[in-house]
DNA sequence: AGTTTATGATAGTATTACTATTATATTAGC
DNA sequence: GCTAATATAATAGTAATACTATCATAAACT
């Protein structure tokens, strides 16, 4: 029995893939041969035959493996949301529950064992390489009315209302946590791929103090 | 005859398209289509046939549409970097600079005269709708290598020089700027598309003075 | 026992992303 | 003005993809 349940909007799949084993396991095919293959590479084809069944059955879950992208980013954000929650019980000032946002936005996730067919730790790394891909589309508008982008929507509103706490007077809130989001991803894969692009080295210690820095500074009265 | 060229490396088409008739329509029309219905709608078969020319034609220039998008957006940054040379003539300060930089980024280009068959303005708008895609694939690396990025990398590496005139003990010029500019297009997109990540309101003030002040605030010194 | 529900098995279609071949028109060199 | 090279058009064809549809079967609930 799962003790904590992450919930999606219904709006991101056919059926439930929550609530079946053969859900479950497209969950958990997916994650792995998107890491493996990209987004691009992976069709519902070799899903199905990855986990012994068929085309067919994988459709009944996800419209399509756009759908299929979305659900998973979002349940990401939705786990990210509950960490969040449990690490601001014991933080008190706004200041140490930003630097603890960026450190967990960053930092490589470890596995939690009461969710076995989701690998939380390799979810983070297709939300790295993939995220914008599910926003970046001619449908957008439609896909956020509904709820496409719930889940980030909510982590940059949190993270806003913190920053209020520490400068009421800060005008750009939203704007600084979408960024920041966005760029904790992208500095990830900059260092990996386009090290030309970003000055850390390896490891996530330099990105979270160059993201720490920045919104701090930024966030900060003028004089 | 041009009197402006910008160049593009020849890794990034496989017949020049600047240098025939054919080409340049080829380029005049993916940019139209490619705002009309987005990347992922576009195929070269539209292409030629909307040009009055046949899928085969548009082979000979471009190997594939991914090729043709980053051709397009790598002539965007070389673009850009010819802007920011010009304005950076009359310009003295690096933080007058840097302001300057950040306006061009966001605001709405128009359309230089001496180069007919590129649409700067629709172009920028296919980088904001469209740029990461072009990083965010199985084949970043070898890309890399093959100079697809090159363009932005460059504009990273100038802003980057200007900021450590302004601290020369800053850090992350490199993920700053490369933050700045993914912002630049991203809020774009979100103030259009997803307002709640944004707080700017429509028309590029408030981008540019998020921006500006992230950037300076961002740089200075500490105490 | 009967009915719903989930899945499997199989087939089929339209589109896409190419590759190949041949014909024709244009241009460049001599 | 003729020849050769080159660019493009016209056409065909293929493998893969992204679905949709149908029917059979097995399990599960009532």
């Amino acid at each position: 029995m799962n003790v904590l349940n992450i919930t999606v909007s219904h709006k991101l799949y056919h059926k439930n893939p929550e609530e079946t084993d053969l859900g479950k396991r497209i969950l958990s095919k997916s994650i792995e041969l998107m890491e493996q293959m990209g987004y691009e590479q992976v069709t519902f084809k070799k899903i199905a035959t990855a986990i012994e069944s068929t085309e067919a059955s994988v459709y009944r879950y996800f419209q399509n493996k756009h759908q299929l992208l979305a659900y998973l980013i979002n349940w990401y954000w939705g786990w990210l949301e509950v960490k969040l929650a449990q690490e601001f019980i014991i933080l008190n000032s706004p200041e140490n529950k930003l630097k603890r946002a960026i450190q967990l936005l960053v930092s490589p996730m470890d596995q939690d064992s009461r969710i076995p067919h989701i690998n939380e730790a390799i979810l983070q790394r297709i939300v790295v390489a993939e995220y914008p891909k599910i926003y970046l589309t001619k449908e957008v508008d439609v896909e956020n009315k509904e709820g496409y982008f719930h889940g980030y929507n909510r982590i940059c509103d949190i993270l806003s209302l913190i920053a209020l706490q520490i400068n009421p007077a800060y005008r750009f809130p939203h704007s600084l946590f979408s960024t920041i989001i966005s760029a904790a991803q992208s500095q990830q894969f900059f260092v990996k791929h386009l090290p030309r692009l970003s000055d850390a080295k390896s490891g996530c210690e330099d990105i979270i103090e160059f993201l720490t820095e920045l919104t701090l500074k930024t966030i900060k009265t003028d004089e």
